[in-house]
DNA sequence: ATGGGTCCT
DNA sequence: AGGACCC
């Protein structure tokens, strides 16, 4: 859409194969969820514009300039994929307070009923910082705005779990803070385990096997429990987690600890189909290498695959070093196939 | 499902 | 090398 702005008001699906990955909100509104088939969203509504996104290239770009961007408030930012950067703005809090001329007005939602009342009901100024932690997330959304033409959501609360659950309770385009006395509420408002951020699939079906499912559930199940199918570090941090606490840092990204491209292999014959698209995957790669700056030191091939009745994917990898002399040399692209077959790593394929 | 990423064991 | 998690 920002780059080609008649689409703000169309229907618009990203489509990766035959699925449409995520949409515009033109498109919500008319019954297009994420991740349906094309075959259904275009029968919910013939008039869907449909855009290509198996090559993120633009949104990679987009998403480093956005954590840039952020990155000039202060340095302490955490991405989580594309499309999302924690802030830890502690010190950016301290100085405003600091400041006369700062004000006491919330700006965005208030989780909860936001009552009168909330404001008298502690006593370590965390209202007052967390109202000013408001006014930075709204001067940062409307910057966002004007310099990149990105509009976002967010969160504003004391730890990262938090945040992340109270930014998604206003969509789209909003912004909601959470004070403390409402922390309980949101943490049942969930429900599922499962929405808990970092308790993923084998965690919320181990958790079943235990009769938990509800957050309410972890919040009264005894420790010892946990202990028993988890072990001591996990059942500690899951218990912490359903009452809404983190201890976890914003812990700045900085660059990639890795690139990788990848290909779903659909109508793949033979060996040489294998090895053809294998080979633009490493094209790609190369050239990114070489925007990088960087040389790599560890090349590494992996597999996908559907686990049987689930479908959930399997990864199977094979690596290997890279001598470091190979890419002053020139001939990357050989060296790169010589390091992805060497030493016998091979990987099984089962061809459809 | 798709095309990416992270860190821990 | 695999497993878990995230988007």
């Amino acid at each position: 859409m920002l780059r080609n702005p008649e689409l703000r008001t169309k229907p618009l699906g990203i489509q990766q194969k035959n699925i449409v990955v995520t949409c515009n909100y033109v498109a919500r509104e008319r019954g297009i969820s994420k991740l349906s088939y094309i075959k259904d969203a275009e029968k919910k509504c013939p008039d869907i514009v449909l855009v290509n996104g198996e090559d993120l290239t633009h949104y990679r770009e987009m998403s480093y300039k956005i954590t840039n961007f952020l990155l000039k408030y202060t340095p302490k930012v955490e991405r989580l994929g594309f499309d999302e950067n924690f802030l830890d703005v502690s010190d950016m809090v301290r100085t405003r307070l600091n400041d006369p001329s700062t004000k006491e007005e919330v700006k965005g939602h208030i989780y909860g009923q936001g009552q009168k009342d909330d404001a008298d009901s502690c006593t370590c100024g965390c209202h007052a910082r967390l109202t000013v932690g408001t006014q930075i997330a709204a001067d940062i959304r409307s910057a966002l705005q004007e310099e990149l033409g990105i509009s976002c959501c967010a969160g504003i609360a004391w730890n990262k779990l938090l945040s992340k659950l109270v930014a998604g309770t206003h969509k789209p385009n909003q912004q909601t803070v959470l004070f403390p006395e409402h922390t309980f509420e949101l943490m049942l408002s969930l429900e599922a385990v499962r929405a808990i951020p970092g308790i993923g699939h084998s965690t919320a079906k181990r958790l079943a096997s235990l009769g938990i499912q509800t957050i309410s559930q972890l919040q009264e199940v005894d420790q010892s429990v946990l202990t028993g199918e988890f072990g001591n570090s996990m059942a500690q941090t899951m218990k912490l987690l359903s009452c809404g606490s983190d201890q976890s840092p914003v812990v700045t990204t900085g660059q990639a600890q890795s690139i990788s491209d990848e290909d779903s292999f659909r109508k793949c014959q033979d060996v040489e189909d294998v090895k053809n698209r294998i080979g633009g995957l490493l094209d790609n790669l190369l050239k990114r290498l070489e925007e990088d700056g960087r040389l790599p030191g560890i090349i590494r091939l992996t597999l996908r695959k559907l686990d049987k009745e689930g479908q959930w994917s399997k990864r199977e990898s094979r690596q290997c070093r890279v001598p470091s002399h190979v890419f002053a040399l020139g001939n990357n692209k050989t060296i790169a196939w010589y390091c992805v077959l060497s030493n016998n790593k091979t990987i099984q394929m089962k061809m459809k």
